[in-house]
DNA sequence: TTAGCTGCAAACCCTTTGCTGCGTA
DNA sequence: TACGCAGCAAAGGGTTTGCAGCTAA
């Protein structure tokens, strides 16, 4: 890890610049879905000349070369997550915050279908849920 | 109809005010899930002398009444539809920007079978399918 | 009459951008 | 060396809000 950012920003003939190379780091080291404010916080820690400027310039750029998904979970501020293979969706703990990726087969082939049954091709989709943990006991 | 919201009104001792009225018609007569922008210029053509600020206050109010239900589309703008008792999902035609209400008995219950699953109790959710036309024929 | 509402413009928040000096290749 | 990049601050787009006058009840 780390290795591929910087395999891409030679394939794009990007510069590889301290600051890209720290943010990287940060995005590939943090499993929460940041928003910006978090990754320039703790982009700051490693380096505290970075600017919230270039946080925003290099988190666009890394997701439109693909290497980060920018996600959005309705608080008005885009989130980050290192991309994936797998199509996961989300679980969003209302009571912590906290955000959870899960995958469901039968879930992905019932949007499919039903994309078609109405006549359309999916090409792409966003599914969150917002719960509560259960209280298995009192 | 237009009756609901009037009697809202009065229940929670507001003003039934000549804007409000018109507001909460336009919101009733679309089904094309109008942003502010829209709505506004809705309720302008009724009433050219209603101002944006009113427009987002109504629709503010509405919302916290559970008049209307807030959706959030990925384009940075709030849209609002009227609230219905049928937890519907979206389908976005990403070509025309079209919206697509269904509801998908199937689907609602694997999501409260995941959630469950994961230790959590359902509260809400979101689930948008965005799909471009089958091209049945060329 | 009066509490609540509207219009206007300024303020806010998140994000983007113009410009100038700096650093990577 | 040269072009791309970073920092700063200002601008942008959507939404909210302070204030003073207006209006429904």
């Amino acid at each position: 890890m780390g290795a591929p950012i910087e395999r891409l920003c030679e394939e794009k003939g990007l510069k590889m610049t301290g600051q890209r190379r720290i943010i990287a780091r940060v995005l590939a080291e943090s499993d929460d879905h940041p928003n910006v404010d978090q990754v320039f916080s703790r982009a700051s820690e490693v380096d505290p000349r970075i600017s919230l400027a270039t946080v925003y310039r290099t988190v666009r750029l890394f997701e439109e070369s693909g290497i980060v998904t920018r996600r959005d979970f309705g608080d008005g501020k885009a989130r980050y997550e290192e991309s994936s293979d797998d199509h996961h969706d989300h679980l969003i703990d209302v009571e912590s915050g906290e955000v959870f990726c899960f995958h469901d087969a039968a879930m992905e082939k019932l949007r499919e279908k039903l994309a078609k049954s109405l006549g359309y091709e999916l090409v792409d989709h966003r599914l969150e849920l917002y719960a509560r943990p259960l209280k298995t006991k009192k």
